[in-house]
DNA sequence: TTGTATGCGTTATCAT
DNA sequence: ATGATAACGCATACAA
């Protein structure tokens, strides 16, 4: 960790809010507010169904007060396939409708049509820019399609991947995004896939962004030939030893990023050195730690990869902690160009990613008519060459 | 913009993937998968009901095949208050709803519950680190519940709010979290206000994280004491002449902020010139605007508070540009301590907010037991002092 | 064009 | 302890 903080109590850890409200036990934390519980007269009948007295109105309460018949009312309400229904009793539910605040029940909805009007999306984490900005574009792509999206973040943990796709069979989801590389481990890739196949089985439809390895329609991000041409990029500034923080072994994009780049380097008769790669966490302390490890004990380089942003700001941080000066001593690129980091100093050397575009595209493949056999999309990256990676004349 | 992209095609705008996928008319994408699309033998009697060949495994079809009834099939697969079924029977049961790959019907269950499972959650934009950390807290608070999470952003554009607000109530969620400061807006505060008003009406509880303005649960954020505690800080450090980027007039939160530290600043006897504080956008770009101007045509300051850190990155890349020294020549401040950009060079002096323990704080309090008057949970900031503004002697 | 009646998948209330 | 059966709120095939 840097020792940037000047003044800076309780560094990482969550600090918690006003009053002790670590976050597992707050009941009903009292601010300044009144908080009189008053759980008072609720006469037994009325809180009959979980909701509030009286509860929500429904279609036949409306059609009532109109004066005419359920399916009229239904008619009038949403206009279906036979959209026919004077115009004078149209109005007249309409009017009811507004008067009594009538709100249609998706729930009810989605039995009688059988099908829903939820899409869900499963990740990593949402604090990670990179996810976010994918549920950004997933997000976009739900609200055109009239979707609402459900989100489930992992919290790093794979085990609980095809427990959210469970969930969402459940919902009856009419589609279902899984972002974030897959991993090399058999064991929670069947069981991944099985999951999939039961929601599918359910009549869902699915698209993965990542490798396509689950047999479904999946986004490919070109993970190897967008780190293949930042290695001849770099090679054509003048750089020539090269060192890289390789993630997780067992994490698939960070493997394609890592083969890309090496195999580059291969064809222009650079290689690199296998003490010159340092697996890590892909996150910003894995790439503080690695970092550290291959300035202090791996061989000589005048630029780094990182196989993400994220970790490459954390190298950048490590190499300021050991005193190393980037890009003077030494260069930094990442990978996906995450737009929170676009202003970082030195700039960072990246492969732009589209992440919004990404998840924009999974989620229109994931609501395509359904295909016989996985369909690929392939995303490319592009080089920026920034300040952190200045030209170098050897 | 900061000129520091050496090799940057097309800026800002998002790069379109491999095809031509701007994103709006991408039905079926070829990447290099095979996409012969064969909408060939479905009966119109299997896809009478959306969902695919077969359909889901119905509850009654799991009793079918274990010989028992849909009462019996019910009881021994949820076990609600009076769960009692003869071990055998369930096992039986609980077998056959295995071999079937039965999964209950949430929508059906809803229905028959009265209640369903889901929370939502309303923002401006997930993309933006505030708000994913926020939304990392909720996340975490809904699966503790056991709550699917059904996220909406408004794309900054307050008018979706009361919209997103009627979809959740459609859904009939069991709370709605809205997060993101309110604005000084009567219009769009009471459209607010009436559609919350018939979400609880419809039998839903709402949180709000921001300003207490629309009488509901509101979890606030000590904007103003924090603001002030950072004024006396660096009033402590030796700075005297103050600029502020304030953000939006009309925004609550930059707002607040924007008093808070006058305030002080006039205790402290060393009010804020009104020349001194620059309006812009609540985003890196309206940092950078607002510093580029405040650094052109306002008064000397050596030190520039920006009302949140994404701001100031923006101030930050705008003195670089007028080749102003960060913090040589004028010190920066921010507010929020996002974490994502704790490595910026210099490190950033801010108050730190304690965002996902505020969701989860939002969340708790929005599924607590009702109150008769709107609770109050504050939460208070922390000053980090940082590089960015190092101890000043005058 | 409108109304009647049935079904969606589940829970819960009754009898047994 | 178990099994019929009536809701739940809506859409829709069919009849009028």
């Amino acid at each position: 960790m840097p020792p940037t903080d000047l003044a800076d109590p309780g560094a990482d850890a969550p600090v918690p809010p006003t009053a002790p409200t670590t976050g597992a036990d707050l009941p009903v934390p009292e601010g300044s507010g009144v908080v009189e519980d008053a759980a008072a007269a609720v006469s037994s009948d009325e809180r009959r169904r979980g909701r509030s007295p009286g509860g929500p109105v429904t279609l036949s309460q409306v059609a009532r007060e109109a004066g005419v018949s359920l399916a009229t009312a239904s008619r009038a309400i949403n206009g279906s396939a036979n959209r026919t229904v004077r115009a004078d009793l149209r109005e007249r539910v309409l009017a009811a409708a507004e008067r009594l605040r009538y709100s249609p029940d998706a729930n009810a909805q989605a039995m009688a049509r059988g099908r829903t009007t939820s899409l869900g999306l499963i990740l990593h984490d949402i604090a990670d820019p990179y996810f976010s900005s994918i549920a950004a574009g997933v997000g976009l792509a739900a609200e055109r399609a009239d979707l609402a999206l459900t989100l489930a973040s992992t919290q790093h943990d794979p085990t609980r991947e095809p427990r959210f796709v469970d969930v969402l069979t459940r919902q009856r989801a009419r589609a279902i995004i899984v972002a974030g590389g897959r991993r090399d481990d058999d064991e929670t890739n069947d069981a991944m896939r099985t999951a999939l196949a039961n929601f599918r089985h359910s009549g869902g439809s699915v698209a993965l962004i990542g490798q396509p390895l689950l047999d479904v329609d999946t986004v490919v991000i070109a993970n190897h030939s967008g780190a293949a041409a930042l290695a001849r990029a770099l090679h054509a500034h003048g750089y020539r030893r090269f060192g890289v923080l390789g993630g997780p072994t067992d994490h698939l994009t960070a493997r394609d990023r890592l083969t890309g780049f090496r195999e580059a380097l291969e064809e222009l008769g650079c290689p690199l050195a296998e003490e010159a790669v340092a697996s890590c966490a892909f996150t910003r302390d894995g790439g503080y730690d690695g970092m550290t490890r291959l300035l202090r004990d791996g061989p000589p380089v005048d630029v780094v990869f990182a196989v993400n942003d994220v970790m490459a700001v954390g190298a950048m941080a490590a190499a300021r902690d050991l005193g190393v000066r980037v890009p003077r001593d030494v260069g930094v690129a990442g990978f996906d160009d995450i737009v929170t980091l676009r202003d970082i100093t030195p700039a960072l050397t990246t492969v732009r990613v589209p992440l919004v575009d990404v998840g924009i595209a999974a989620t229109e493949l994931a609501l395509a008519a359904p295909a016989t056999e996985p369909r690929l999309v392939h995303v490319e990256g592009t080089v920026v060459l920034r300040e952190s990676t200045p030209p170098r004349r050897p």
